[in-house]
DNA sequence: TGGCTCTGCGCC
DNA sequence: AAAGGGCGCAGAGCCA
């Protein structure tokens, strides 16, 4: 059938290079390719009808543009266009992003060939029901009411404005089975107004029906804001799509490209200022989640749904947690920015005076760069780890040097942290998202109200943690798991000495240096005091250590520690006075894999193997949460169907940081899966048990920690929260060895009197 | 002015 | 030749 068809790829000068990489993806298929400039779509069609071309994939900016259509006041963009589908003059086509992407994205040959097919093998897509939906009139409410209580699912979406913060517009689309069986669906818009189109939105979020959202927190923070709840909220198309492809992109205009063959990306209509035009965006939205939702459900691996099943259910301690924010002392922290505005006035009044009143800007790259290279400096890059490398060069340039980086620090302060208008009535917010990382660890950002901070990287020093306050009549608590991903890494990999260092009772980074370097561990640690005797050598064991995890190399390792730091090394260890900070390095990795020899070799190996033969990562560990506990031979059977499941795009056997990326996943990863498990626990059998939810807050998850409130008094709950969190875990390792072990959870309360600002974590 | 990419940097 | 993992946000600079 693809003989028939007569295509074209009509795309740009820059594409030329890449196209062989195009044809090895159309296979036998006619194609016609045109890289110059046309200037109009009749031109285009003129082109195209001469040679019986019925379908086109498109690469020209402008071109796109008018095809879109010229009422838009938009700008498109081709990648958020990727793979829609649109149809003028009966010529179909199917939008692209430039070639290029097949040779720097990874998952861009997949992408390519999935969206390629739209013209190449049409049959082979899930047909496009039908669009119908309805605007909310007084007059038809009821009846489509009546009508939506028969759906078999209902997928939900609204928009929003931020300033005020309110919803203008939610879509329903409901998914019925018709007369002969098949399935139909039926969209529904209702423009909020006043209370009595709020009534028929709540009454419509109560519909028996399970619901369907694109990344549901959002909207029902929203509902949550006007005091409605949603009914059944059991699917989501972004967990779902996460689930399955998590390198992909997740945004709803993709995701209907991907699975709809004749989707296209409509978020341009909303910007037409034609309320119609909004409405009908709304109406669409709701109606491609539904649609994704099904087809999702027609393709993916039993593997993906276990990972959505997995997932999907941290969304309600993640919405908790979002939705209670931590308060804000306002006081405090407008008098820690004016504070901070000072040093910053007069380090930089400094450079400036230095520079005869010149006005300059520490936060510019380009004007970094001038000034270092007029200083004499073979300038790579202005950042920090690089001016400390200048700065060793003479002392005028590291005059600058330092006061450049202590302005820079002081301004991200100022800038992310302490300015003023991030909080929610006195409050941070924040977005915690299962959905946001290749590892399943939860990403986070500013709350969906548009204002709060990312809680994952709230500085750690005492002007920022200070405006973070308990609520009245509660502490802070925080209890993280120990060494984490390196216990996790031992027995994963199966390294036995890892294994034996990292769960043994000493302090890992002192035993490290001790097996690194030959020195007496008695002479690195007082196990007793629980007290370093050589901090300068724990701390070189401790970047080593961190820095051979991430499968780093020498330079990068001289660079991250420093010249003056591993002049240190060099001589704590008595190593020989000529060699070079890069041998020096060298020396301190091998020392590395020296002591845990299986992980480079054997388990690199056995990852990249395992990636390039099936494409996947898949832990193989099991949770000991099940009442009563599984046999032996379950939890082996369990544990051959794997857990958590990555869909691998990159080759880590052609590509550094594929691998480096891949190496890196299944300990962050296993430990991910721990802690999330434990964030599920605490939710239910703390924050939500009666018994105790008046006395807890529950705050955030910060990557191996929980962070939470307890009332003061009730210190036992945070012990109830470690108990949650050390859960016993069975893995087997690269060696084929099933290893249970425990990760310990410690507990960090702050004492009063300060227990109720958020302590600053030590290390 | 808005949107985009790049740079730099905060945390674990 | 050389190659540090995972995130998100703010500012600079550039473009239309």
């Amino acid at each position: 059938m693809t003989q028939n068809k007569i295509l074209a790829y009509v795309g740009t000068p820059e594409d030329k290079e890449y196209l062989h990489r195009l044809k090895s993806l159309v296979g036998t298929a006619k194609v016609f390719v045109r890289l110059d400039e046309i200037s109009t779509l009749v031109e285009l069609e003129l082109w195209a009808k001469e040679r019986s071309i019925t379908g086109i994939f498109l690469n020209q900016k402008h071109l796109l543009k008018k095809l879109v259509g010229v009422e838009s006041r938009a700008n498109p963009s081709l990648d958020s266009y990727q793979g829609s589908y649109l149809k003028r003059n009966g010529i179909e086509y199917v939008v692209l992003n430039p070639l290029e992407h097949l040779v720097k994205v990874n998952y861009a040959p997949f992408t390519f060939k999935r969206f390629l097919s739209k013209l190449l093998t049409p049959e082979k897509w899930n047909p496009t029901p039908e669009f119908h939906w309805k605007l909310y009139e007084p007059s038809n409410c009821e009846a489509i009411y009546e009508r939506f209580k028969t759906a078999i699912v209902i997928s939900i979406d609204i928009e929003t404005t931020e300033n005020p913060l309110r919803i203008t517009c939610c879509s329903y689309t409901g998914v019925f089975s018709s007369a002969t069986g098949a399935l139909e669906t039926y969209s529904y818009v209702i423009p909020i107004k006043d209370d009595y189109t709020w009534v028929w939105v709540d009454r419509f979020n109560q519909l028996p029906a399970p619901k369907i959202f694109q990344n549901g927190k959002y909207d029902i923070s929203y509902f949550l804001h006007y005091g409605s709840s949603v009914h059944n909220y059991l699917f989501d198309t972004a967990h779902a799509f996460h689930a399955w492809l998590s390198e992909l992109p997740k945004d709803l205009g993709f995701l209907g490209a991907f699975f709809v063959r004749e989707a296209m990306y409509w978020k341009d209509l909303a910007k037409t200022g034609d309320m119609m035009d909004y409405y009908l965006y709304n109406a669409k939205d709701s109606w491609t989640t539904a649609l994704v939702f099904l087809y999702w459900l027609l393709e993916v691996p039993e593997w993906a749904v276990q990972n959505y099943c997995d997932e999907f259910p941290l969304v309600f301690p993640c919405l908790l947690a979002e939705m209670t924010g931590i308060k804000q002392d306002q006081e405090i922290r407008a008098a820690a920015y004016a504070e901070t505005e000072v040093k910053i006035n007069d380090l930089t009044a400094e450079i400036q005076q230095s520079l005869g009143g010149r006005s300059f800007n520490p936060g510019s790259p380009k004007q970094c760069t001038t000034l270092f290279k007029i200083l004499g400096v073979d300038v790579t890059s202005t950042d920090e780890k690089n001016i400390l490398k200048y700065s060793l060069i003479h002392p005028l340039i590291e005059w600058y040097g330092t006061r450049i980086l202590q302005i820079r620090k002081l301004r991200k302060e100022n800038s992310t942290y302490l300015v003023e208008g991030k909080n929610y009535h006195g409050r941070i917010l924040y977005a915690l998202n299962p959905q946001g990382t290749d590892s399943s660890r939860l990403a986070s950002s500013k709350h969906h109200f548009w204002c709060g901070l990312q809680i994952h990287n709230i500085t750690t020093g005492p002007s920022v943690r200070r405006c973070f306050k308990a609520d009245e009549g509660f502490y802070f608590g925080e209890a993280d798991l120990e060494q984490a991903e390196s216990r996790d890494t031992g027995y994963i990999s199966g390294d036995e000495n890892l294994i034996l260092n990292v769960s043994g009772s000493k302090d890992f980074h002192s035993i490290n240096a001790s097996a690194f370097f030959g020195l007496s561990y008695n002479d690195l640690y007082d196990d007793v005091a629980r007290r370093s005797k050589n901090k300068p050598i724990r701390n070189i064991a401790k970047r080593v250590n961190h820095g051979a995890n991430y499968n780093m190399g020498a330079n990068v390792l001289v660079d991250t520690m420093g010249i003056p730091a591993l002049r240190e090394a060099q001589k704590l260890l008595d190593l020989p006075k000529i060699w070079s900070p890069k041998t020096v390095a060298e020396y301190l990795l091998s020392r590395f894999n020296a002591t845990y020899p299986k992980l480079k070799g054997q388990w690199y190996a056995s990852i990249i193997q395992e990636v390039i033969t099936t494409t996947m990562l898949v832990s193989r560990a099991y949770h000991h949460t099940d009442s009563p506990p599984l046999s032996e031979q379950e939890i082996r059977r369990r544990i051959s169907i794997g857990g958590w499941t990555r869909y691998c795009f990159g080759r880590p056997d052609k590509n550094k940081s594929d691998l480096n990326s891949y190496v890196a996943h299944p300990p962050q990863s296993l430990n991910a899966q721990t802690l999330n498990k434990a964030w599920m626990r605490v939710f239910y059998e703390i924050a939500m048990n009666p018994q105790f939810s008046r006395n807890f807050r529950l705050l955030a998850q910060i990557h191996d920690s929980i962070l939470f409130l307890y009332r003061r008094g009730h210190e036992y709950l945070a012990t109830k929260v470690k108990e949650c969190m050390e859960i016993p875990v069975t893995v087997l390792g690269a060696d084929k060895v099933y290893r249970t072990f425990t990760v310990p959870a410690a507990i960090k309360l702050g004492a009063p009197p300060g227990a109720e600002f958020w302590h600053q974590t030590g290390d």
